[in-house]
DNA sequence: TATATAAATGTGCTCGTGAACATTTTGTAA
DNA sequence: TTACAAAATGTTCACGAGCACATTTATATA
C-alpha cells in the first residue's frame, strides 16, 4: 500500500551508474551525457522517485531568507496587523527547516514603500512576501534586474503586470455581490428604497479595492432587484458628523466597504430600522455588532492569508513545487451568533 | 535577530564532556555522572539548545505510524467524503517526515467500528485519528490497557469521558443558533409564524448533533423572537413524498439539520416563498441553491478538519509539541453568491 | 594491591543528500 | 597514434542526532 522510498542510491544502481550521476539529473546541474541521462530519467520516472527533503535540507546550511515587506503592522489597523500575525506564527514553524523571515515593515507612503523593497532586495532573498498597495510606483523597481529570479509573493493586491508567482487575497467585486445579496434579504421588500454605499475613512492602500466592491454591489442590484435606488459617499476623515447626510431616513441600508463602519454609530441611533453592512472583526465593528447597530460584519481573514502566502513561497523554496497562481480566500459573514468562533 | 543554532557538539565542547554524554542527558537516558549532568544542563540552558528534529528524523528510520479510524468514505456520504480527503492530502505532505497513515473505514454500524478500532490497535500506532461515533460502544475499548499512551485525535464527536489528546470538529448547539439567527433575518416578521426543523434522511452518526442543532435553533427563538412557533420532523427513510406534512404552507421556514435539504425541491415548488436553510455543499443542494429553493448552506468544512487532524497529530509526533485540546471550526455561511468561493 | 565489576564516558557508524574533489572517459588537434 | 584538455563519472566528506559499541574511570571484594 505504502509505496517504498527510494533514494538516490537506489536509482544509480538501477541505472547503472554512480549516485553523483543521479543526483546531477535530479537537480539539473548538467555535464551528464544524453545517454546516462535518459537512462536515470527513466527510472526517475519508473520509481516515482522523490527526493528526501528531510537530508536535503538538513544538508542545506545556509539558511534560506523571505523577506517580507508590508505595511507597518501597527494595532489600529487590524488588516495588516492579523496577517503581520498570520505570517510571523508560519515563520516560526519554518524556522526548523532553516527559512528565516526578515521584515521590512513600510509606513503607507510610496518613497517607504519603495526604500523597504530596495532595502529588502539588497539582501539577496530566496523570495519576495509583499502587500504592493502603490502598484504604479513600482514598476520601475519590478523591471530591475535585481528582481529577476526571485519568487514574488503577492497578498492583498494582484498585479497581473507583475511576475509574481503566487497571489494570495480575496476577490472585491464578490464580496460586493455578496454584501449586495445579503442587503436584499435583509431589508423588508418595500415597493421604492435606498440603499448608501459608504466609503469610510479611506486609505490609499485598499482605494482600488472599494471600487470593486461597489461594482459588485450595484452589479448584483442591476441584476436582482432594479428598483432599488444606490447612493454612494467618501470620506477620509474619521470624523462624520457633520458630513453624513442628514436624510439617513431615506436609506434603508448603509454598505460599508471599509472597516470604518462603526463610525456610524451615533447616526444609527436614531434610525434603529438601518441594516449596515461592513467589513473586518475590529474591537470596535464587534461591539456594534453585538449592540445591533452593524447586522453582518465580512471577515477577510488577513490571518489566514499570511499563514497561507508564507506558507506556499516556503513550500516552492524547500520542495520546489508547483504552486498555485492564485490562492482566493472566501469572505466569511459573520454575525452574532457565529462571531465566537472566528475570534 | 536569528539565533544561532547550537549542536549537541557546541553543548559537548562547551561543558568538556563527549557529544555522547550530551546526548544522554538530552534524552534522559541516564549513565551520566552528577558532575557531568550538572555542567551539561547548565550549558543546555545557558544556550536554550534546541535540538534539530530535521536531523533527528532523518536518522530515524523507522516510520511513525497514525491509524485512521473514520467512516467509510463512500460518495454519498459527502461529510466523509470530504473528510477522508482531507486526511489523504495531508497525509500526502507526511509521506516525507515518514508519517504513514493507515486507514481503517468502517460501515455505520458498532461491530464495524468495534472490529477497526481493534485491528487498528494491533497495529500499535504512534497515533490514532477517529471519529468515535459509537461512543458509548467506545468505553470498553478506551479502557483497556491497550490504549494507554497512544495519542488520540478525535473529529467530529468529542468525547470528554475519554482522555484524548485533540479535537477537532464544530459546535453543533452554535450551529443551530446560528441557522436561527439567519433564519430570523430571512423571515418576514408576519405576527404569526410557524418554523419546522426537519431531520431528514438521519444517519445514526450524525443523530447526537441533529439533538443540538435542535436545541440551538429552538433557545435562539425562545431568547429573541419567543412568539415564533416551532415544529420538528424526523425522517430516516429518503422518500418524503407521503411522509411530509401536508399543510406545508403554514410554515414560513424550514431549517434542515441534515444534508438532505435537496430532498424537499419537489415539495417547494408549491410554496415558492418557503426559506430553507440546510448543510453540506453536496452537489444536489447546490443545485437547489441555486435554483433558489434552498436559500442558505451551512457549509461545516469536513475537509478542513481532516486536514487539521491529521497535522495536529503529526506535529505532536515530530515536534513533541503542546496542541490545543479543541478545535472549533467555524460554521460558513454560504449563500448563491459566495458558493464558488468555497468549492 | 590486585582483580572483578559496574558505572561513566567517548567513538564511530548511520540516515539521504549536496558539493567539493578525484578519477576516468571522450573528443580534438598535432 | 600521441598528447592533452574537456567532459563525464565516481568517491568522499559533511550536515546533526541516535544508538551500539569501545574505552576509560570509579567502586567493591578478596
Amino acid at each position: 500500500m505504502h509505496p517504498k522510498k527510494y533514494t538516490l542510491q537506489d536509482i544509480a544502481k538501477l541505472a547503472q551508474v554512480s549516485r553523483g550521476t543521479v543526483d546531477r539529473v535530479v537537480n539539473k546541474r548538467g555535464k551528464v551525457s544524453a545517454k546516462a541521462k535518459k537512462r536515470v530519467e527513466d527510472v526517475l520516472k519508473e520509481l516515482d522517485y522523490k527526493p528526501n527533503l528531510i537530508a536535503r535540507s538538513l544538508k542545506r546550511h545556509k539558511d534560506l531568507v523571505i523577506a517580507v515587506v508590508i505595511p507597518h503592522p501597527n494595532p489600529q489597523d487590524i488588516y495588516w496587523n492579523q496577517c503581520a500575525q498570520g505570517i510571523e506564527e508560519a515563520g516560526k514553524k519554518l524556522d526548523q527547516f532553516g527559512i528565516i523571515l526578515k521584515y521590512f515593515h513600510y509606513h503607507k507612503s510610496k518613497e517607504s514603500f519603495a526604500t523597504m523593497l530596495e532595502l529588502a532586495l539588497e539582501l539577496n532573498p530566496n523570495a519576495v512576501l509583499m502587500a504592493p498597495i502603490h502598484y504604479e510606483e513600482l514598476k520601475p523597481l519590478f523591471s530591475s534586474t535585481e528582481m529577476k529570479g526571485i519568487p514574488i509573493g503577492l497578498i492583498n493586491t494582484p498585479i497581473e503586470e507583475l511576475n509574481y508567482m503566487t497571489f494570495v487575497g480575496q476577490d472585491y467585486y464578490k464580496s460586493g455581490r455578496l454584501a449586495a445579496q445579503l442587503m436584499d434579504n435583509l431589508v423588508e421588500p418595500f415597493p421604492k428604497c435606498k440603499i448608501l454605499i459608504a466609503h469610510l475613512g479611506i486609505d490609499t492602500d485598499h482605494a482600488i479595492h472599494l471600487k470593486d466592491k461597489e461594482k459588485g454591489f450595484k452589479a448584483y442590484f442591476k441584476e436582482h432587484n432594479a428598483k432599488v435606488e444606490i447612493d454612494t459617499v467618501s470620506f477620509a476623515s474619521d470624523n462624520l458628523a457633520e458630513d453624513l447626510p442628514n436624510q439617513l431616513e431615506d436609506f434603508i441600508g448603509i454598505y460599508v466597504t471599509t472597516s470604518k463602519a462603526h463610525l456610524l454609530s451615533t447616526h444609527l441611533n436614531k434610525h434603529p430600522k438601518m441594516k449596515v453592512i461592513g467589513y473586518d472583526l475590529v474591537p470596535k465593528n464587534i461591539a456594534q455588532l453585538q449592540t445591533g447597530n452593524i447586522h453582518i460584519l465580512l471577515n477577510q481573514n488577513p490571518k489566514l492569508q499570511g499563514d497561507a502566502c508564507i506558507n506556499t513561497l516556503s513550500e516552492h523554496l524547500l520542495y520546489n513545487t508547483e504552486v498555485a497562481r492564485k490562492r482566493l480566500f472566501p469572505i466569511d459573514i459573520v454575525l452574532t451568533e457565529n462571531l465566537e468562533s472566528y475570534i
